[in-house]
DNA sequence: TTGTACGCGTTATCAT
DNA sequence: ATGATAACGCGTACAA
């Protein structure tokens, strides 16, 4: 026997339920149900009285108590070191634009950038209980492994590469990219370098790529000014200065970010110091403004967009039980030379 | 009598729950319950027993049952036209990071410009039963206001100003930011204005106050280039060639945006036009390139961490039943000078 | 300080 | 094609 007459028990004034459309439609609940998670199965005419009943009632749907009954939430938590960052930010809006054309929603979370941090995040986020989630990177705390794999979820890890990732993954090699840098700057006869450089772990691989392949070659950087999270221009210039007054000039400066590689050409320019005449000065990403600087910025591209895409792709698909062709995609990234260098 | 052996019922290995904790513990699922959310109604020897038995169960709460019993879900929606977008971003992520000390999380939802793709947003997201909306913005579709408003729901819009907001507001008066604009401008002895402009409802508010102003000293701008969203350096330098190309070279040239104006100056100089002396160049929003860039551009500068910050707690104070201060909070701005006008 | 009973709003399952 | 019933996992209210 329901008790229809204590409704207002815990207060506030209770939005309609499924119960109320019914009533108002003259139908059971799980018919309204029906017509409005699997219209097919109802015949035409009550799924038009179930639309009615709607309008009148003014009833919104409560995916908590959905959620709860279906085990599924059609909730995609995503999770990123920042989100006001040149780079991830193009990621994001692409995770959150594909996963709307199919039907969830973003819990977005910031971790920065410690493991202590996402794990406790990701606890959290768990009580959600999202029907997936997105990872930055592949690195993470033992416990926050455990959790996620206990919790048999679907994950994808970005913005970085491994044989072995916790489930899926879409990202591109960093230390390809620190490789492909030094190779390239070593060709175009560059040997002393400077680096400015955060201390995140994706940028650390990087340059471990450019300090390997340097020393292939006999070649070990100048020195490195080290800035912290998150890098902005003025920390560019900082950096350059740094270099410069260290006393021994470097012919080429490696930035982990264009941000910082337009800081250090506009500290370079101020200082009379020709680009890159005097000094070459690569970055990382591929910015808007990177193309556009004077001089233009050689730099690396990585397509921002199409890991979210790809990203939101693999878990609406593994969620919704299709067949993955690959479940790891590595989408690569761009060497593009320019003035700078 | 619970019907404990139909566990598996639905498939799927089922996560350890309440219960599964008070047996380990040899106490109620209640005690387990309060040990977790009000622990001060606990012996603290019970609270040990339960935070071991959660080691041993490995249980992680269920929000969705917490909040459909409770009726709050410790969720908050925000609606943003763009995530990608270096002004709201930074917004996004004050909201984000102050929600989080309060013990929130944030659903974010993408609503592009248009009235009707966010009443629709708005509508999906209340079924998520959050327990308060952030909107960008003060112009709403009557449909909207209307289901928001039924909905009772705590809001804070935000990057905008009204004497009569929905329910609560932190923002700013574009009409007032573009007057100064004009007044400045007008000071500095410029009357041969030229605008670049995108098409959002809230710059063409601030374009109204530039040319409102302007008027009253009986001056028109020469021309204007619309441009589409979002905007980009390319888009700026683009503005300015239409400008320039329509014959009537401008003296001023104001840009909806510093992104625009760092493109118009690009483009300026690639024409050999000397910025400010052949034609001076205004931004808005002070985006860090702005001081850095040669030249510094003139922009007026919003406090975009601040409205974040502000509307989670708002929200916040208002969800759990604080006392508000002002329902309206104007942030202001700053013009600032630079070396572009 | 702890426990019991029940409802939160929906969907899975089975029956008709 | 539609309905009845029983979970889903937790917190409120009240009892002890």
């Amino acid at each position: 026997m329901k008790a229809k007459n204590a409704q207002q028990k815990y207060g506030k004034t209770r939005s309609p339920t499924l119960e109320d459309v019914a009533r108002e439609a003259g139908l059971s609940p799980m018919t309204v149900s029906r017509a409005l998670n699997n219209p097919h199965l109802v015949r035409a005419t009550t799924v038009e009285k179930v639309k009615k009943a709607i309008a009148v009632t003014g009833y919104i749907p409560n995916l908590l108590a959905g959620g709860l009954a279906s085990r599924r939430s059609k909730l995609i938590a995503v999770v990123v070191p920042q989100i006001n960052n040149n780079m991830f930010v193009d990621t994001v809006q692409a995770i959150s634009d594909q996963l709307a054309k199919r039907g969830y929603h973003m819990l977005l979370c910031v971790s920065g950038y410690t493991e202590d941090k996402e794990s406790e995040i990701v606890s959290a986020i768990l009580s959600r209980r999202p029907d997936g989630i997105v990872l930055t990177g592949i690195q993470h705390s033992p416990q926050m492994k455990r959790i996620i794999l206990s919790s048999e979820l679907p994950v994808v890890e970005i913005w970085d590469l491994t044989p072995t990732p916790l489930d899926m993954l879409v990202g591109f090699s960093h230390e390809k990219i620190g490789n492909k840098i030094a190779k390239y700057l070593y060709k175009k006869g560059y040997r002393k370098f400077g680096l400015i450089w955060t201390e995140d772990k994706r940028a650390v691989v990087r340059k471990k790529g450019i300090t390997d392949t340097l020393a292939k070659n006999k070649v070990k950087p100048l020195a490195e000014a080290t800035v912290p999270l998150p890098a902005t221009l003025s920390l560019g210039r900082e950096g350059l200065c740094h270099l410069l007054d260290s006393g021994n000039k470097p012919d080429a400066v490696i930035c982990s970010s264009d941000t910082l590689a337009q800081g250090a050409i506009i500290e370079a320019s101020h200082r009379g110091l020709r680009v890159p005449q005097d000094i070459a000065i690569m970055g990382f990403g591929d910015l808007d403004f990177s193309r556009h600087n004077v001089p233009s910025i050689s730099t690396v591209k990585i397509d921002r967009w199409r890991i979210g895409i790809d990203a939101a792709n693999m878990l609406a698909d593994k969620i919704e039980g299709a067949e993955l062709n690959d479940v790891v995609i590595d989408i690569g990234f761009e060497l593009i030379e320019r003035e700078s260098t």
